[in-house]
RNA sequence: GGACGAUUAGCUCAGCGGCAGAGCAUUGCAUUCACAUUGCAAGGGUCAGAGGUUCGAAUCCUCUAUCGUCCACCA
């Protein structure tokens, strides 16, 4: 049978990879229980799931690409394989694009109070939340879309409730009064990796603090000075600290000031947080306002005076001529005043960097709330254990100890926040939601089912094997999921972390679509083609090493899909007119080969392999190496060539098969062009290559 | 401040104790041939620098320089 008919001289990608998406979706193998039964187990990955108001950029294009290479490749084996695909709610990043939508008409979320607003959420979720799951599929996922979950799904909102009160029955989660980072913008505690942290001008004050007269004994010093960034502050502190080492201010440990403006005595403490280099070695102590300042209050029994509220203006406490007043202008009044008193002694230039919301770029205050904690010391025990003992571990190995790092010195988990959109704390009288990660944290074994201990899916294909994700979230989510997935499941929610490697531009810098240094994977797509843009991606992520990032090795990709595209057409030429029944195994050795036949033949199997093996250890980009080189170098430029001289059925039987097993060893990572390939292959219509035996 | 990584051809990167490699770019030749999105060939490198280990170092060790990422924190 003739099947050039169906080729065209150079491959057009566009053509093919809508086509042949259809076509595996329909095949329904994407879902495993349609998949021909084997004695194989199964193999499951989740997909990281993208915030709904994601759009695709290069990190998830890399990211996706990796795991469809691995769900694909084990699938080929004869593995169950799942990928479960999903959403994620993005609590602040969400409510933040739909608060912004309705200024634009505007309106404000309190105008609509709590109710309609979460109606036009859910409205906008509906409409645009799925519009990154479209473009994964672009790239050629194969998840079992039957599977998708959002992560406020009914089933999920029942997992995060299960989850809190499982905590809240331990005793491991409370309620305090603590510091906390507030963004007054978006009017919510933030989480330390919420924040960014950006370079800023501003000056250092030295202010003069009186020693009081009537306490003193003895002293030949009038005052202390101390050196701070934030001056109005000092109307809320409760101490001076230095160093207890510091001989300059020996005598003065346990002595009296008076605190300017406020009037108020406080006393010079000593700790080994205050660094002797800093300013003048002594600092003021503001327990409400600074994290370390909190630290040293609560160790020495400082009274705590917030004078700094949730919108960011100053409070009653902060005095009466102050209460109202924005943070900036309350600086300016303050430092009028210490003039005025003649208690500025001096100010200096100084960059220093300030805490933003990740989210909205507003700037971030510490200030005392009441917030939800879960205590971590026995969570993070747990963490630590899995990956230590190595019943996780972690591609490349070295993250490993950020991991650790990180989770030996955790502090406790605020997991309030006070917006509206995301699972509600469940508490009478409570407003808050929790903290985004809370919910992901139990994506692994929520998706599958849990908390119905009985659930099919959560027997089958929990624990998974892989996850695949960004170095920036590590400690963010991964940790989370590696305790969250032993306290509630008792086993580990997977056993191998890929971190892969991170896209920056040519230039080395991050990519970053505000300055425009960003790079969209769907142009990408629309110009070379899906197979070309994997192609680039994993060419160049080697060993997990930073890329920077280079598109001709898309190019380079769009011309090998061409190539092999062309090698079919000439195979097919000479095997596929052909009524003989080709052997399609190592029998094929059996035959009376040449030995050009039987050089190419090894090399082959060498091929496949040194591939298996490096898919295997996941080091993608080598074993993508050596397949191009194979088969443009060994099988096109040399054995082709061979066997245009020769046209022995030997000769025939090894063309055919040899591009029989690459088709076979390449669809994991060009999965279109071999799918449509393999589709014209002689006597071969119905089977598809998505099942075929690695 | 701490940790980690990088530095190899014009560019993007492999190689990680035994003759310096790939893709792209460059140059020359070929061309009714599956493919010009091609083939054959060529040019191009003090492997960041210094010291050390070794019969032998791009590769292992130490230091230096430059660049980058992450974490902490800057009162």
């Amino acid at each position: 049978m003739n099947n050039l008919g169906k080729f065209n001289k150079p491959y057009n990608s566009q053509e093919v990879e809508e086509k042949i998406y259809k076509l595996w979706e329909e095949s329904g193998f994407f879902n495993p229980d349609n998949l021909p039964k084997t004695n194989k187990g199964s193999f499951t990955i989740v997909l990281p799931p993208p915030n709904v108001t994601g759009s695709l950029h290069m990190g998830h294009a890399l990211n996706v690409a990796i795991q469809d290479i691995l769900i694909r490749y084990k699938r080929m084996q004869g593995y169950k394989t799942l990928w479960i695909p999903g959403t994620d709610h993005a609590g602040i990043a969400t409510q933040n694009v739909v608060e912004k939508q309705l200024k634009k008409e505007g309106l404000s979320r309190h105008q609509l109070g709590r109710e309609k607003f979460l109606e036009k959420v859910w409205e906008w979720k509906e409409k645009y939340g799925g519009i990154i799951l479209g473009q994964f599929k672009k790239i050629g996922v194969s998840c079992d879309w039957s599977r998708a979950v959002f992560t406020m799904d009914e089933n999920y909102s029942k997992a995060v409730q299960e989850a809190f009160k499982h905590y809240y029955d331990k005793g491991w989660i409370y309620q305090g009064e603590r510091i906390v980072n507030w963004c007054s913008r978006c009017g919510t505690s933030l989480s330390d990796l919420e924040l960014e942290y950006v370079e800023k001008k501003g000056k250092l004050y030295y202010i003069k603090y009186l020693i009081s007269k009537q306490k003193t004994v003895n002293s030949k010093q009038e005052y202390i000075t101390v050196a701070t960034t934030r001056p109005e502050t000092m109307l809320g502190d409760s101490a001076v600290a230095v160093n207890p080492k510091d001989e300059r201010y020996k005598d003065l440990i346990g002595q009296i000031v008076l605190l300017p403006i406020q009037n108020r005595e406080i006393s010079i403490i000593a700790d080994d947080l205050v660094e002797k280099e800093f300013g003048t070695g002594a600092v003021k102590v503001t327990p409400a306002h600074d994290f370390n300042d909190a630290q040293m209050g609560e160790k020495h029994n400082l009274p705590v005076y917030k004078i700094i509220d949730e919108k960011g203006k100053m409070t009653e406490l902060a005095g009466s001529i102050y209460k109202g007043l924005k943070i900036s202008e309350c600086r300016g009044k303050v430092i009028e005043k210490l003039k005025e008193f003649n208690l500025l002694e001096k100010e200096e230039d100084y960059i220093h960097s300030v805490a933003k919301c990740y989210r909205c770029g507003g700037t971030v205050e510490p200030l005392p709330s009441l917030q939800w904690f879960v205590k971590m010391n026995e969570l993070a025990k747990l963490a630590i254990e899995a990956v230590e003992s190595g019943k996780i571990k972690f591609y490349p190995e070295r993250w490993k100890k950020v991991y650790l790092d990180w989770l030996s010195k955790v502090k406790d988990w605020c997991i309030s926040r006070q917006i509206w959109w995301g699972h509600k704390i469940p508490i009478e009288g409570v407003d808050d939601v929790m903290d985004t990660w809370f919910s992901s944290a139990l994506w692994p074994f929520a998706t599958l089912g849990w908390p119905d201990k009985n659930s099919k899916d959560l027997k089958e294909f929990y624990p998974t094997q892989v996850l695949s994700t960004a170095r920036d979230i590590i400690n963010l989510w991964v940790s989370r999921m590696v305790f969250s997935g032993l306290e509630f499941t008792g086993k580990i929610p997977f056993s191998d972390v890929i971190i892969h490697a991170t896209i920056l531009t040519k230039e080395g810098k991050r990519m970053s679509k505000s300055l425009g240094t960003g790079i969209d994977p769907m142009t990408l797509i629309e110009k070379y083609g899906a197979d070309a843009t994997r192609f680039g991606l994993i060419w160049q992520a080697m060993g997990g090493q930073d890329i920077h990032w280079a598109e001709e090795h898309v190019a380079a990709g769009k011309k090998f899909a061409n190539k092999l595209w062309n090698i079919s057409r000439f195979v097919l030429s000479r095997t596929g007119i052909s009524n003989f029944q080709f052997i399609i195994s190592n029998e094929i050795l059996n035959l009376n080969l040449s030995n050009e036949d039987r050089e190419i033949l090894e090399k082959l199997e060498q091929t496949k392999k040194s591939v298996s093996k490096d898919i295997d250890e996941y080091n993608f980009g080598q074993a993508l190496h050596t397949l191009y080189d194979f088969i443009w170098h060994d099988f096109a430029d040399k054995y082709i060539e061979y066997s245009k001289n020769s046209s022995s059925t030997e000769t025939l039987n090894t063309l055919y098969f040899i591009l029989y097993t690459v088709l076979k060893l390449l669809h994991p990572f060009m999965p279109f062009i071999t799918e449509e390939i393999w589709k014209n292959l002689p006597n071969n219509e119905n089977k598809m290559l998505i099942i075929e035996k690695w």
